[in-house]
DNA sequence: ATTTAGCACTCTGACACACCGAGTGCTATT
DNA sequence: AATAGCACTCGGTGTGTCAGAGTGCTAAAT
């Protein structure tokens, strides 16, 4: 359903919406008229404003305010109008020293990214990692900490690690461990995580395991060492969030905390995200979390060394400043992907 | 400074204290000699509180308004007025099967108690992960994920796992790696993480070592690995906090979110709390982290298996229910130790 | 000597009212 | 088609009044 729109209308809803977006207040006729001097007067812009209205671009809070952009209006302007705005040098060597600087593990990155998104954006920042069941197995390691205690460490291919704590039900030592680990390293070789699980399973119903006490053992303790978690998820920003005019309303930002706690449903949501390439945008009920929230979504997927994808992005008020979050987003993912693509 | 005061003042501020931590409004006389019928007129109990006040253990908002507690007020009561609740079967169960159930790492089960203190408490729960550093090493392992590029997984005595992406300067092999790996284990053996990097760093400069190329090189990756990270720390319960009536306020709450986004700030000054057994109670602006924002803090240690020690504890108001949130506090700390402890 | 009843006083919060200003819609005019 | 003018609308602010809750003090009662 493209819009038609005449180039002035356009203008004008154009001035709208980007006042709206800095001052979070209703725009009037004036205001546009003077302020993006186009020679026009309030009057004839009031008019182009009736339309606007009328097409369910705009409402107002009541009669004798001014207009605020309707959601349909944000997705036309981040359609068709917005100008994105450069990255600055500045911000880009933020976001790569960031990157850079934890140095550490690909959770503390992640980690990290999702910080760096929340101060360059002003509004919170989200990463979700790598689905750890489609990477590719590496290692898996098993350590006795106690007896029948085992800690068993998986390591996937892009440098995701999982740890899990085993109860076990006989009394290895750590040289039996050892093997096991072994034995079951080249077992699961090239697969993913997720395969490496299936075939492990089915692997002990097969009969001439059955003799073998020890891999019969090690392929037990695999299997609550290979359960499949919810993938991680990072947000940061809350605090930052809480400044927006639109958040000063706790209640609203009670549901929005809510949704992030069940971490659970907001990944199987914000999965579809991964699907397709380039920044998504979801403005308002367009996003899959808390509706009616007043909220929207700027996502990007990256991709890992070992081709798995995770997702990164911003989320802040409909009234969010889309034309310099979109580039952020955007250049944001290509560095992390670059980052944990090259060697 | 101990408080001298009658018995029956002890029972009005005793009355007043808890129930304006019901209402989190201003109490008057009349509601304590109505609510707490100790066949008291209220004009009698208007003299007492006018002692209390001037004792500073109450203030008035405004003229005409009932009183309030003054932190003085909550410090005398947690200290000898408070009537202990018990923890309720319901919330035991609960706080055994959560710490339980995670089955995974200790960081997840400590996520999880987290999680669990924010909700029995209704505010927020924390948890500071037992010093890495403190803790005994128990193994360390290098994985080679692409060339150059090797991931190094600590593990300590008590279960927790770090992992740090570290850039080699040479190509080496997998086996390569498990010759070094295995020399450092055997280097560090039974010493604490912190010991391990002193005596990698200081073994760097022996002569002898420096002969050895693959032996220079271990000693040259693992200095990147043990880097000591700041320990972690996990928050719970934000969105919980926000339905006290104390924080509809929000520039609060931003005070307080900002507070947790310092981790390492908060990790130093609650670094404190861990030297002594027991709970610990802060009120107001004896609360190591954000004075003057009117919160209070609960904690108490816990200890792993290897004897390093954590903490634990509840957030929120000072104005906080702590008949209850304090054995919650004890319970879910000897709970954690006892899992952690025992084999 | 302590407790209580009574009373005058104070302060807040709610409600009503008027007013101002920003903004609109419509109509007549250019 | 664009504009100027005008009547109208509505939210926000400020003022005034009033009821209610609570206090402090004093005098009476126990």
């Amino acid at each position: 359903m493209e819009l038609e729109l005449s180039p002035r209308s356009r203008q004008i809803l154009e001035a709208i919406v980007e006042d709206y977006i800095a001052t979070a207040e209703p725009v009037g006729s004036t205001s546009v008229a003077r302020r993006h001097a186009m020679s026009l007067s309030s009057a004839t812009v009031r008019n182009v404003m009736a339309n606007l209205e009328e097409m369910g671009l705009l409402t107002s809070p009541h009669t004798s305010a001014g207009r605020i952009p309707t959601e349909k209006a944000y997705r036309f302007y981040v359609d068709s109008l917005v100008a994105l705005r450069q990255v600055s040098r500045d911000e880009k060597r933020d976001i790569i020293r960031r990157c850079r600087k934890s140095g550490a593990g690909l959770n503390d990155i992640l980690k990290e990214t999702s910080r760096t998104l929340s101060t360059l954006s002003n509004y919170m920042g989200i990463v979700i990692a790598p689905s750890f069941g489609t990477d590719v197995f590496r290692h898996i390691e098993f350590i006795l900490l106690a007896p029948r205690k085992v800690l068993a460490i998986l390591v996937s291919q892009n440098g995701s690690v999982q740890n899990r704590l085993i109860d076990a039900e006989k009394d290895f030592s750590q040289n039996d461990l050892v093997t096991m680990g072994n034995y079951l390293n080249e077992l699961v070789q090239g697969l993913t995580i997720a395969q490496a699980r299936d075939l492990i399973l089915s692997e002990m119903t097969r009969e001439k395991v059955q003799y073998d006490q020890l891999l019969t053992q090690a392929l037990r303790i695999s299997e609550q060492a290979v359960v499949l978690e919810p993938d991680d998820i990072y947000v940061e920003g809350q605090a930052r969030i809480l400044e927006q005019p639109e958040f000063s309303d706790v209640s609203r930002m009670r549901d929005i905390f809510r949704a992030f706690e069940e971490k659970g449903d907001l990944l199987k949501l914000l999965g579809q995200c991964m699907v397709a390439e380039g920044v998504h945008i979801y403005i308002g009920s367009e996003t899959p979390l808390s509706r009616s929230a007043g909220v929207s979504l700027i996502t990007s997927r990256f991709i890992t060394g070992s081709n798995t994808v995770g997702m990164l992005g911003v989320i802040g008020p409909t009234r969010m400043g889309y034309s310099s979050v979109i580039p952020i987003v955007d250049y944001t993912a290509k560095m992390v992907s670059r980052l944990l693509g090259s060697g």
